[in-house]
This record gives structure tokens, C-alpha cells and sequence, in this order.
DNA sequence: GTGCCAAGAATGGCATACCATTTTGGTCCT
DNA sequence: AGGACCAAAATGGTATGCCATTCTTGGCAC
């Protein structure tokens, strides 16, 4: 079976994996595979051969062995010598570290965010927040999410910095999994939710300090927990 | 013939870029290819045709292809669809960028390194200090860059954060080019001792924040002149 | 029955062939 | 003489085939 023929019986399982249909066949795989590892639709240690692969996409072997050597310099898979490629297992300790890392990079970019980000882009951000605080009132963990998911990468986009932002963007990919997760099951909704507040709070007082350290607070709290206990998923 | 010939006299450009002689030959051609790009054999903006560069490295296409698109999501080489790959042009803008998320980095390394590394280690960091001091006094350069970059990929390698690490390093290599140039003509050669004694002093006294500051103020300054003088390379 | 070994099947690594797109240089028209 | 257009060559993109290594399995010996 197509594994993920979501209606007809013979489609290609890629078909919204094209961004602006003219890109190349490499990055529509990429982006094919990339997405369903961050969506948990392949476990983690899965093995993935070429050659099914290459027949489920519909394409030939040497297009896809080219996205899994992306995947694996984005760390997302591991490509063992004459072994192949699997799904790479986030073990607690790498999802320490990189939860870490990703405090670390936005606590920069909020700083930068207090300097660079225009009023609008603050009242934006605040929009959003409200909008995510009516959500948390209605418990609606989904929306919620999305929303949090929205500001914490606007707060880096707005940031100006492209390094930053890029690196922000590819390990917040590998944590997708786990945050999803995490969001699932925390029972500290509410203490999270203030720390928003406080937040955008020193947002809106443009002091990158106080910014830059509640951030990194909020999300060492978030994610410390979760990194803790084994079970992640 | 085998084109790892390490003493034949037609020998193939690829001599050193092995790394345990059985590793594939993308790693190969890859580390062969982003040593040249960082040591500034290949200019900027240069382009890499796949034929020409296989025949010369004595390899087929498809493992360069495959070397080339893991550069490309290293930041090394841009690929353009059906106009092949190019060295990565670094602006001004990058460099600054680049630069300012090393800094964070390290700063964060720092703060990880007052509180993990041994005091072995931390006496390890000092005798390579104090090595870095004579080559300073002796105004040797050379030395001195080499005991630099060890120095702070060291203190990097001790904060124990795999992830923080490798990002480092992958960010490190982006601008080895201008590190080393900047070494050269940096007129401000003492003030930059002065503020590695503060780092070390403040390891010393496992004062994470102190050293992470110290650390970021110490590159920023660094670098900043650099990237704001349009003509680096 | 269990463990080891060998042969074959499976799988990845590399090379090459073919196709599509782009670039180029030359010619013809204005 | 200059520019536009067309053809041919160059170059990247994709598919496929062959070889080396690894995994699997069936049989044999203990």
C-alpha cells in the first residue's frame, strides 16, 4: 500500500509536499520526509530503504538518497555505513541539550526582538497572545498550541537575524515531536500561561534583558520536565 | 587507479581527507570540499561544475552531488535549480549575523562550562592561556590564532552539550575565512588579550554569568569591526 | 535442540546513461 | 553594426545498473 494514499487508489503520496510546484524533486521529497518524521508518522528508529521508499514516492532512488543525506546534516535521521538510513531516535539527554540550545537562541532573538521589532509588530504579538490566553480559557489545547507554537516563532522571525533565525527553525523542527507531546499532557497550563504574560509583558517595556531571561525561563521550565522522565513519547 | 594513491605521482587531490580510511566517499569529498571552501582555496561566488570537479577529484557525480547538497544545508555552498552549486557568498550582513549567534553560543557554553567542566579541565584552559600569552608577547600570530581557536573551542567542547557543541562548530567553520583574516590585521590585538584574561579569570572563579558575559562581549567586539568594514576578504 | 556456518537474498554505495533546462555563440535580419 | 533568435553544447536532474557489504535463513554438526 502507498502508505499514505490519502484517497485514491493509485496517488502519489507527495502531493502537497510541493512548494511552488517548479521545485525540485530533492526538496519535495525532503520536505515529504521531514514533515512526517516531525509529525510522528515514523517512529523513531524506523528504518527507511531505499528502494521501497523510492517506489512508494514514485521516484527513483537517487533523488531520495540526496534528502536523506539533508535530513541526516539536519540531524533528523542517522545514515549508518552500508546500513542505511533510520529515523533518529531523541534520546532524553539530546532532548536536554537541544531544548537548551533552543532556550538559549530565543532568549538572543527576544533581546533583538526589543530593539528591532516595530510597535505594530509588538501589538501583533500581543494580539496573538490574547487570542491564545481566549483559547487557554476554553481549554482548547489544540488552538492553543498552534497560537504558542505562532509566537514564539514570530518573537524569533522578528528578531532580523537570519542565522538566528534558521538554526531557531531547525531545531525547533526536532523538538516538534516532544512539544507536541509535551503540550498534550502539561498540568502546569496555568504557570506557563503567566509566564506569556510576563512575557509580553517585557515586550512591551522593549527591555531586552528582562525579555531575553523570562523566555529562557519559560522554556527551561517547559521542557526540563518532559526531558526528565523517560516516556517522551 | 584506487584514487586514494597516497605516493604515485599523478596523486589525487583528496590525500587527507580521509578520516578512518573506510568511511564513504561523500564524507570524503564533502570534508575534502568544505576544507577547501573555509581555507579559502575556493573564492566566494566561484562555481562548482559537478563533472569537471568529479574528474578532477576522481569520483562520479552522484557522491559529489550528494557532498554538495549536505554543504548546501551547512550554509557553505548555495544550490540554484539547473544552475548548479556556487560557494557561498559571505556578506557583511552574514558575517554579523553569524557572528552574533556564535557569540550566544559561546556565551552559553561558558555559563555550562563554570558549572560541568573539572578543575583539571579548567587548569587545562589556563596552561593553554598562559601558552597564548607568550605567542602573544612573542607577537606570533600564527600560534596565537591556533591557541585561540583552541581555547574557545575548548571551552565549547567542556560545556558537554552535544548539540551546543555541534552548531558551534558548524557556525565556527562558516566564518573560519574570517576569523583568520581578521586575525591578522587586528590592530587591537592587546585589548582582545586583555579581555581573554577576564574570561579566564572568570571560569576561574566559576561565575557562569560573569564568563558568559565576558565571553559575548569579548567576540562582539571582536567581530563587529570586521563585519561593519564592507571588504573582509 | 541449539548453535554455528555458508549461501543467497536484500540493501546500500557508486558509476553511468539519459533527459530537461540553461547557457552560448553564431547567423540573419533590420 | 547591433540585436534578436535559433541551434548546439554544456550542465544539472533523474533513472537505472552493477558491485560490495550486510542481513537472513536453512542446514548440518555437536
Amino acid at each position: 500500500m502507498p502508505f499514505l494514499a490519502l484517497d485514491s487508489g493509485v496517488s502519489n503520496p507527495m502531493e502537497e509536499a510541493v512548494q511552488s510546484s517548479h521545485a525540485g524533486l530533492v526538496e519535495k521529497v525532503a520536505n515529504y520526509l521531514r514533515e512526517h518524521i516531525v509529525m510522528d508518522h515514523f517512529q523513531p528508529g524506523q528504518r527507511l530503504p531505499e528502494r521501497t521508499l523510492a517506489v512508494e514516492l514514485q521516484v527513483s532512488r537517487t533523488p531520495l538518497r540526496e534528502a536523506l543525506k539533508i535530513l541526516a546534516t539536519e540531524g533528523l535521521v542517522v545514515i549508518s555505513p552500508h546500513r542505511g538510513a533510520v529515523v533518529a531516535e531523541v534520546s532524553p539527554t539530546d532532548i536536554k541539550e537541544k531544548a537548551y540550545v533552543l532556550s538559549v537562541l530565543e532568549q538572543a532573538a527576544a533581546e533583538l526582538t526589543c530593539l528591532n521589532a516595530s510597535d505594530d509588530d509588538i501589538a501583533e504579538l500581543q494580539a496573538l497572545h490574547y487570542e491564545m490566553k481566549a483559547c487557554f480559557l476554553r481549554r482548547d489545547r489544540q488552538s492553543y498550541f498552534r497560537l504558542n507554537q505562532e509566537i514564539h516563532n514570530r518573537i524569533v522571525a522578528l528578531s532580523g537575524n537570519t542565522a538566528l533565525i534558521d538554526m531557531h527553525t531547525n531545531l525547533s523542527r526536532q523538538l516538534y515531536r516532544v512539544r507536541y507531546l509535551s503540550n498534550q499532557k502539561n498540568e502546569k497550563w496555568a504557570t506557563a500561561m503567566e509566564e506569556h504574560e510576563a512575557i509580553m509583558a517585557a515586550l512591551e517595556s522593549r527591555d531586552p534583558e528582562q525579555a531575553g531571561r523570562e523566555l529562557r525561563n519559560h522554556l527551561g521550565k517547559t521542557w526540563i520536565k518532559y526531558a526528565n522522565g523517560e516516556p517522551i513519547a
